[in-house]
Order: structure tokens, then C-alpha cells, then sequence
DNA sequence: TTCAGCCTGTCG
DNA sequence: CGACAGGCTGAA
């Protein structure tokens, strides 16, 4: 899915939308809106109000409107992509929605329809469900990062991966990351030394922040609000690499099960 | 803490 | 045909 680089790529292309009014919502997938619990009722709701901003937190988006907050999960295949002019007839397939906006329609698609949307009439509601993701791993501070991983004895990727840790992390970044940061995948998060810990830390900011600047990682599916691709991809040392060499050292990157995800890294410099 | 299950598509 | 894919959840 879109991790946190993909999510605030996203955010920053809808940004345009900021200020403008939702004239219409249509919605093509009716079983996809029961399934999240929200009725074509409540949504219809949204219709006449004015988009306020927006906000991200880990691989969530927000629409905060005058009276709601529409929220988003991508989960693996969902995308969100701006088109100028509305066509109900598009050739988006797997379409779910769509926000006619002034001038400028949004297409919510989800071919896996493993995303998840979130509708929130109240500002209670809303910070209780923020509350209940981890902090943002671009937001967190060290000492919370390091307090957060010093109690957890699961593998260090699988708390990278946990977004009651720490959230915006997926499998591509945490591969990425680990490597970057010399530490292997299955070590146990509470047996990191400060040192490693801050290594870590300070690799996981680059990395996320290297990503954003090259708009996410495209493998497959994802693309950002304007329908394009993302390049971060070309940078990637590792993710999905096993059985080539490790570009630092030569030694055969290995392909191991973390958290049931697939994990490349070297054994010879990740310890 | 792990693991099937949720879905659809693609590749070997 | 089976295996696998940017993720999360609930049950064991």
C-alpha cells in the first residue's frame, strides 16, 4: 500500500482542493461504503460543504470538511487521483467514489478493497480515533521512539510494522530502513543499544523524508493524486532484492518471513 | 505474538 | 494451478 511517503505525497497533491466546495458525491460501490459502515445517508451529508484542510496521520488521510472529517485508508491497491473535469464513463477501474468538487472531481478506487473509510461527525470522535494510532513516525521524538521499543520483545521490524508503535511504515520502508541502518531485521526491539537506536531513528527520518521528496515508491499499483508514479523505487537497496548481491558488501541478500511479511537483508552487514 | 482471512490480479 | 503482493484485524 501507500505508506507514509505515498499517503503525504497524496495529501500534498489534493492540497488544490483546499477552500473549494463538494457539490456532489457518487457513490459506485455501495457494498464497499456497508462494509465500513457508513450509509449513503451520512455520506450524502458531506454534500454542500466547504473542504477545510487536510491532515495525515501515519498512512491515514483526512478530509476535514465544515461539519465532517472523511477519512481514508489505502490499504494495499487504493488510490486517489484528481481529475479536472468529471467523467462518470472513466476507465477507472475498481471505482468506489467520487467528491465533485468545484471544477475538479476526486476518484476513490480500490481494487483490493482491503482500504477503509472513516466518517466522523464530531471532533470527539475523531481525536479518540487518533489517539489510537501510534504516533507518527515523522512527528515522533526520540526519546518517545526509543521508550515506545525498549519495552516490546517482538523482532524490531515487526514494531517498525506495528502503527500502535509508531505509524507510516509498511514493509518496503522497513526493509529500507533497517538496511540503511546496519541493523538486522529479527533482532528483538528491546535489544537495540541507545547507539543503534539512534541510528535507527535518524535513518528512518532520512528515508521516509528522501521518499517523500521522490514522490513514494511505485512497485505496481500505487500512484499519487495527479495519477503518476512515484520514484523512490530507483533508490531501493534491498526491498524485494533477495538473491542478489548486497549493494554495499556482495554478500546474497536473504529472503526471511518477519511478521508473515517477506524480508530481504544482508546477513553480513545487518547485525 | 503469530496467522488466517479479507480481495483481486499477476506471474511462474 | 499455486504463490505471492505497499495492510490490518481478530481469534488462538
Amino acid at each position: 500500500m501507500p505508506e507514509l511517503p505515498e499517503v503525504e505525497t497524496i495529501k500534498r497533491d489534493l492540497s488544490i482542493l483546499i477552500g473549494r466546495p463538494l457539490k456532489a458525491i457518487i457513490v459506485y460501490d455501495e457494498a464497499y461504503l456497508e462494509k465500513n459502515e457508513i450509509t449513503p445517508k451520512e455520506l450524502k451529508k458531506l454534500e454542500g460543504q466547504r473542504l477545510l484542510h487536510l491532515s495525515r496521520k501515519g498512512k491515514y488521510l483526512f478530509l476535514h470538511f465544515s461539519q465532517h472529517i472523511f477519512g481514508f485508508h489505502l490499504g494495499l491497491t487504493g488510490s486517489l487521483i484528481l481529475v479536472p473535469e468529471e467523467n462518470p464513463l472513466d476507465k477507472f477501474k475498481h471505482k468506489v467514489l467520487s467528491l465533485h468538487f468545484l471544477e475538479m472531481s476526486l476518484l476513490f478506487s480500490d481494487m483490493r478493497k482491503f482500504g477503509r473509510l472513516f466518517l466522523f461527525d464530531e471532533e470527539k470522535s475523531f481525536k479518540d480515533f487518533l489517539i489510537s494510532i501510534g504516533q507518527d513516525a515523522l512527528e515522533i521524538e526520540f526519546s518517545e521512539f526509543k521508550e515506545a521499543l525498549r519495552s516490546i520483545r517482538k523482532p524490531i521490524k515487526s514494531a517498525l510494522l506495528d502503527q500502535k508503535v509508531i505509524s507510516g511504515i509498511g514493509n518496503i520502508y522497513a526493509d529500507e530502513i533497517l538496511f540503511r541502518a546496519d541493523i538486522n531485521p529479527l533482532r528483538p526491539a528491546r535489544s537495540l543499544s541507545d547507539e543503534e537506536l539512534q541510528k535507527l531513528y535518524q535513518t528512518m527520518k532520512e528515508v521516509l523524508h528522501l521518499a517523500i521528496s521522490l514522490r513514494g515508491s511505485t512497485i505496481k499499483d500505487y500512484v499519487d493524486g495527479l495519477g503518476g508514479a512515484g520514484m523512490f523505487q530507483t533508490k531501493h537497496l534491498v526491498y524485494q532484492k533477495y538473491g542478489m548481491p548486497c549493494p554495499r558488501c556482495g554478500t546474497t541478500l536473504e529472503k526471511i518471513k518477519v511478521a508473515g511479511r517477506t524480508t530481504s537483508y544482508c546477513p553480513q552487514c545487518q547485525r
